[in-house]
DNA sequence: GTAGAACTTCAAGTACACTCGAGGTCAAGG
DNA sequence: CCTTGACCTCGAGTGTACTTGAAGTTCTAC
């Protein structure tokens, strides 16, 4: 299979597959005459990047959670990412609910509506003070 | 309160409520003698800026949410965002429910368990093609 | 009234994640 | 054989979201 083909698999763009490459997102693909040559196991290492990206990982931890997949350094990684993903999900529910307050009310202006966010995002306001 | 203090109150760097303001994701502040001069409800613009970026809106799509509040056209568009919000938990999920399983499992490599992923996402792979 | 902190604008710089273009190679059909 | 389209590398370009720095002004405290 051919970049090409592996790129209409997985919906990612041929620049972008030599790119995760370059950055060792996934594995080197086999040569053919200077062209890459891939499997359909390399459609799953693709999936996989995919999915973290969406998630929200950077390229540097992707790299991470793919590269050192099973030793401990990865271990401690991945209990840190799911960490990170609960807050996210968290965080984009909140998002939900603003939405549906603010599609559910009738306030004539965000500066009214938002105290409902504020005294919600208040309670827990210093506590989540300085993340990133 | 100056932008120090606005600030210090939410955690968002003076530069960014500067970039905010000339974004227009916020409102213009009044000036004092050439120095901004916030108000306790600003915070809460700032708040809802914040919460709309965590959930993974643009700078564009923030001030669209904020500028055309309650019109017509703000309805449409929550109700678009809302879609992606839910759509963006649901691959959280996944990428939950994959790093549970990669740490559960003892596979020696990521392409034999990146199948478990790959088996789930192809479920609804060609269906979820050409988003963005 | 003067030091120094905090503020101002504006232009330029940075990090990330790709994307594009130039210039060239390879493969399949007519 | 030759065209055409997909591929190659490599360096430069793009968009997003800020950050930084220069050069100057204002506020606060002594």
């Amino acid at each position: 299979m051919k970049i090409g083909e592996l790129s209409r698999q997985t919906g990612v763009s041929r620049s972008a597959l030599r790119f995760y490459e370059q950055q060792r997102l996934i594995p080197p693909a086999r040569r053919r005459s200077g062209q890459r040559d891939y499997e359909a196991r390399d459609a799953t290492a693709v999936a996989v990047v995919q999915l973290a990206r969406k998630a929200g990982f950077s390229i540097a931890e992707v790299r991470q959670l793919v590269g050192e997949f099973g030793r401990d350094r990865w271990r401690r990684l991945a209990l840190r990412k799911l960490d990170q993903v609960r807050e996210t999900s968290e965080r984009l529910r909140e998002m939900r609910v603003l939405l549906e307050k603010l599609l559910d009310c009738e306030c004539p202006d965000l500066d009214f509506c938002g105290r409902i966010i504020q005294k919600h995002s208040a309670r827990r306001g210093a506590a989540s003070r300085s993340r990133r």
